[in-house]
DNA sequence: TTGTATGCGTTATCAA
DNA sequence: TTGATAACGCATACAA
């Protein structure tokens, strides 16, 4: 039957002189088999390179073995992080990665989505930040029965659907930091507004400051949107306040390179006029001048955990490790504050 | 039937009286049918909002509806333009873009890719580079008869199956803007040896400096690995040299950028004491000081196109722009050579 | 233009 | 422990 074709269950069958099912069952690693016919079964399977097909597997299981990243997200780092991440959950499984981009701007986005897992009916869906604070997105997959994690820094559903990292606390631990080299007049640059990793971060920061016994100064927080330029306008206008701030936390890697870059046409040098710090540790971050201190998240741990989440059985031990520790990685972008 | 389940196409041809297979000539545009039919068909599709399963319509037609990037590549930006293009190009259509990394080192990566292949079985495949360059997988592809393109800067298979940018001419017009500019002692960072892409990009140098009348000296040619730290190296090696150059061309921008913050750790100022350019534009190429002078090379498009070959009919016209242009982005790392 | 019967390659049911 | 037979949901030959 097998002429150029791939062999099938059927091939296997025939000249294993035994039913379809048992093949399947050889296949599925069915317990209920002795195991002389198993040791015979597999023999045919091998000599003839027999291989399940995927599709079918698919129809008559109802599910197939895809996991899809859905985002909107303009990091490429972040995205392969990811990516990267929920590969290394999927090796040596049948699952495959599917990606998909959504547009969070669209009015659409709702529609869009759904038609999307009408098209694939991935088995799971790992929902990426920042889309992933988007509640609809969760409700069509609940609508679906299509299994959903979501990956972010704030609490934004319950805890067997979610893959946290701890920003706030990490925002903390770096603001402290900051305070600690001696610095009291600590600005913030802000990420996008109504965003909750922005609103995350920016709890991380006043955490730090009363900790610290620093009061909170309006005057010292700009609001950004996660962008290199918009990284230099907050800092050019920080830097015209009537009290210049000595240090400077920006909610990523982006903006915080803006500033250095901003004070580097200023004439401020880095650290010793001014301190930096970011959030993400991108690749850049080691590649500037100075080499910036910034907060590593673990990405990749996150869309390893989400995917290993996703792929998860009914009755398997559930994975409780959903909130996943930021760093601190200092480098050379801060110093004790300039004497006054 | 449909009690909480999916509609199926059985319960469309019991409710719009006509049979199964009617309906999936509403769902397929045959031709061949009646205005009315075809009106009231989709009527009662509209009503109980039925959408075919994927994974039935892929068993029925022995393929599925999902492309798959291959790839083994380091550079996250890359990485995610290709799949922006590949996904642009997906808009619209019943596909879904599957990713898949591949070890170049590992002594598997045979055996690994025919998994994959027999795993997911995608209609059609991308090879990105730098592991197009590999032959083998080509050869796969073939075996399984699974459609593929290769992404890569040179010409490694037949036009059809092949996205090429044209590195070549693109490294000789950087080049020949540099002369241009008055430089005599012009040196070269080259990519990892063995690569393809390195190679064309060496070559469109020497096209350069022939063009340009200028020898070449082996002195400035220094080897690089496609990597930040590769570039520093390098370009201290250069810095020691007898003849100092007065311009050096990366190969690409993370060893352009290495060698700027070389230049700037010698003290040597950059565009004024040396220039430099890189090659691909990613983001931090803009983001640093003096913004870099580089080729922009159509990744994205390249994408796209691949994709659109990939899902071509066989009767649709043959898509023919598969030789896409680079183009030199000229920003600040660019100035005439010192006065001896 | 439409319908009937059958195939796609696997898993599930239920009986042996 | 195994097997015959029926799903799974859609598409294709061939007829009508």
């Amino acid at each position: 039957m097998d002429q150029g074709d791939k062999p099938t269950i059927n091939d296997v069958a025939r000249l294993a002189k035994v039913s379809k099912k048992t093949v399947s069952r050889v296949i599925n690693n069915s317990p209920q088999l002795s195991d002389k016919t198993r040791k015979h079964v597999e023999s045919v399977i091998e000599e003839i390179g027999f291989v399940p097909n995927p599709q079918a597997r698919a129809l008559a299981l109802r599910r197939n073995f895809i996991i899809a990243a859905v985002h909107d997200n303009p990091n490429a780092q972040f995205l392969v992080n990811v990516q990267k991440g929920v590969l290394e959950a999927l090796e040596g499984t049948d699952f495959g990665l599917l990606v998909q981009p959504v547009n969070r701007r669209s009015p659409t986005i709702a529609q869009d989505f759904r038609d999307f897992l009408e098209r694939q009916r991935p088995y799971g869906v790992v929902l990426l930040p920042p889309i992933s604070e988007n509640n609809e997105l969760a409700k069509i997959c609940r609508e679906f029965g299509v299994r959903y994690i979501r990956m972010a820094s704030a609490k934004v559903d319950k805890p067997e659907q979610m893959v946290r990292s701890n920003d706030r606390d990490a925002v903390r631990q770096a603001v402290i930091y900051i305070a600690q080299q001696g610095h009291k007049r600590i600005a913030l640059i802000e990420g996008r507004r109504n965003s909750r990793s922005a609103l995350e971060r920016r709890k991380g920061y006043e955490d730090a400051l009363g900790q610290a016994g620093l009061a909170i100064n309006e005057e010292l927080i700009e609001q950004g949107g996660y962008t290199f330029d918009s990284g230099v306008e907050a800092a050019l206008k920080l830097f015209n306040k009537a009290s210049r701030p000595t240090a400077i936390f920006a909610s990523n890697d982006e903006m915080a390179i803006g500033a250095l870059i901003a004070a580097r046409r200023k004439g401020i040098e880095v650290p010793r006029g001014l301190s930096i710090v970011g959030f993400d540790d991108t690749p850049m971050a080691n590649h500037v001048w100075p080499a910036l201190t910034t907060v590593r998240w673990p990405i990749v741990e996150m869309g390893r955990i989400a995917a290993l989440k996703l792929m998860a059985k009914p009755d398997d031990p559930p994975i409780s490790e959903s909130l996943l520790p930021s760093q601190l990685v200092t480098r050379d972008s801060v110093a004790p504050p300039p004497e006054e």
